[in-house]
DNA sequence: TAATTGTGATGCGTTTTTTGCATCACATGG
DNA sequence: CCATGTGATGCAAAAAACGCATCACAATTA
């Protein structure tokens, strides 16, 4: 849209925050950019943006009208969605902010049944925690979030949820495997593995913990899903997850030689998280992402059954 | 706004349906306007109009497409009002469609009040139907209406209504004039002149002629507000009229030799008339239009102190 | 303190885009 | 069947945007 370009490069230069490092982004010379810049705020009558020996800064002016600039630009997407669904094939852009979770299996099977009906929808998928998925719905970077646990902002609408309950993860010939339910007791002193501090699922087993005065021994902390889940093969630790994280069959239909098992932690202990589906309060979705809810929450249903909310 | 030009431009073609007419409204040729337009079709995907021998109309996906662009437009003035506040001064442009009866007293006197506050306010006032205002509102042309009777659209937000006593007027000779309170059947065979058809007024004397079954002998029917006052000191005639449409002390402090006087119709006859000061729905004024809008309530207030709704 | 680095602004020639004229192709109404 | 109006298009001129080189200024570094 080439109406638009003043504006994009407005809205990159405020996200940079430097003239120059927005326009090698942008692929243009500082020059133009600068100048495009310094046109606008003619025409607007007064300087969008404090100049500083570092770069540049919104004023209060420029705020406002950055704000003005993330919204069209959201607007003309959802426009153009609309428009495009006239022509009887769904096109569009379809921007996710999810933590880790939802990334293993529940988001690429869903995605692939999606575009499986829809090849001509496209899909940004990213990969960041609960926080800057919130930031990121406000900012109009994304259009829908996944989060696990716990929500923030009170721009966040959530259109979904599912109950999650926690799972404790561990080889199959670890002790606790016997046991066809957790309880946090059953866990004390127990050498773990654990998601660092911002996820969700971590605050949440915290709070059992120091409910039922349980501690673990914790030897690793990583943000990383594939070493939590392939470490416990390599050393006889336990590790927790929520089921949507976890490969669809491994509670309901396990491999009877499967080197690792998953038991659930009892609820007396840990009660169930909540995983969020939502959007920036408000907002009307483009219809490739109003549709791409529809199947996430039917794929929930499918899954969780009783466990989902609208 | 330099970049808002092409959007403009398929605005005025829309409102034309006709890309020679439009580009003559717009100083420019029809070549380059044509261009325009086949450049957004072009980067749209899809054609915006349909190219008919007698010029163009839109399509479905202009329909969506303008639609976004009048939003759009009005969303920028909000926030330029927005940032131009933030100077101090107040700036902005604030649009008006109302009917006659606030065009003759009312609004010259409450826009005056405004702009000796705020000079840097500018002022559209279109003299219109009820139904062109609501119209207006829904094209984004107004940013307010006042209209008096009767509401049809649900797009309409009131935001303040006034009670309007129906008055009859006529010269001081009348004999009527000597009543201090009118009822219907005084009239019954009256000559009369009326506003037509379309204007609030009259949907509400006919209601209370119907009501109680009294026949006026009307001898002109006029659209012209100064017409039907001034008609008065020629020919002994009644007319009707409500409070704020007259000069501010014809009815409180009358002077002793006006040639005109106005009675009150018994509100038993004919209900008191609502005038409605609204915006559309859903609707975020620019800072200029609101406080005007604060302002006209104000003066209502001022005016007609218990018969005022918000 | 002086040199260096990084920032946005600006003059000027070049490139790209937009515009206007003339004209075409087509549909409608007399 | 012609006259009139419509939107589309080739081509040259005008306007706008761009990139290079450079300036002025501030912060950081030596």
């Amino acid at each position: 849209m080439r109406f638009m370009t003043s504006l994009r490069f407005i809205d990159a230069v405020a996200r940079e925050k430097s003239i120059r490092k927005a326009a090698e982004k942008l692929a243009i010379t500082s020059t133009a950019l600068n100048r495009r810049i310094l046109q606008i705020e003619d025409e607007i009558g007064q300087p969008l943006f404090e100049r500083l020996a570092s770069g540049v800064r919104l004023n209060t002016a420029g705020e406002l009208f950055v704000q003005h600039i993330r919204t069209q630009t959201a607007e003309l997407a959802r426009v153009q969605s609309q428009i495009a669904d006239l022509s009887g094939i769904r096109r569009g852009h379809v921007r996710i902010a999810s933590g880790a979770d939802t990334m293993r299996y529940f988001l690429p099977e869903t995605v692939a049944r999606y575009r499986g009906e829809h090849p001509a929808v496209t899909f940004d998928l990213v990969r960041q925690s609960g926080d800057s998925a919130e930031q990121a719905l406000r900012t109009l970077e994304a259009d829908l979030a996944l989060i696990f646990e716990p929500i923030k902002s009170a721009d966040f609408q959530t259109m979904a949820t599912a109950r999650q309950q926690l799972y404790c993860m561990m080889s199959a010939n670890h002790p606790l495997a016997k046991k066809p339910m957790i309880r946090l007791r059953d866990c004390v002193g127990q050498p773990a593995i654990l998601p660092r501090a911002d996820a969700g699922l971590r605050q949440l087993l915290n709070v059992g913990l120091i409910r039922r005065s349980v501690e673990l021994g914790t030897v690793i902390e990583s943000n990383s899903q594939e070493f939590l889940q392939n470490y416990l093969t390599h050393e006889m630790v336990i590790s927790f997850q929520i089921p949507i994280a976890m490969p669809s069959d491994l509670i309901t239909a396990p491999a009877p030689n499967s080197a690792i098992v998953a038991r659930p932690v009892d609820l007396a202990d840990v009660p169930a998280g909540i995983l969020h589906i939502g959007q920036l309060k408000g907002r009307v979705l483009p219809v490739a992402a109003a549709k791409f809810l529809d199947s996430i929450i039917t794929e929930l249903g499918a899954r969780y059954g009783d466990d989902i909310d609208q």
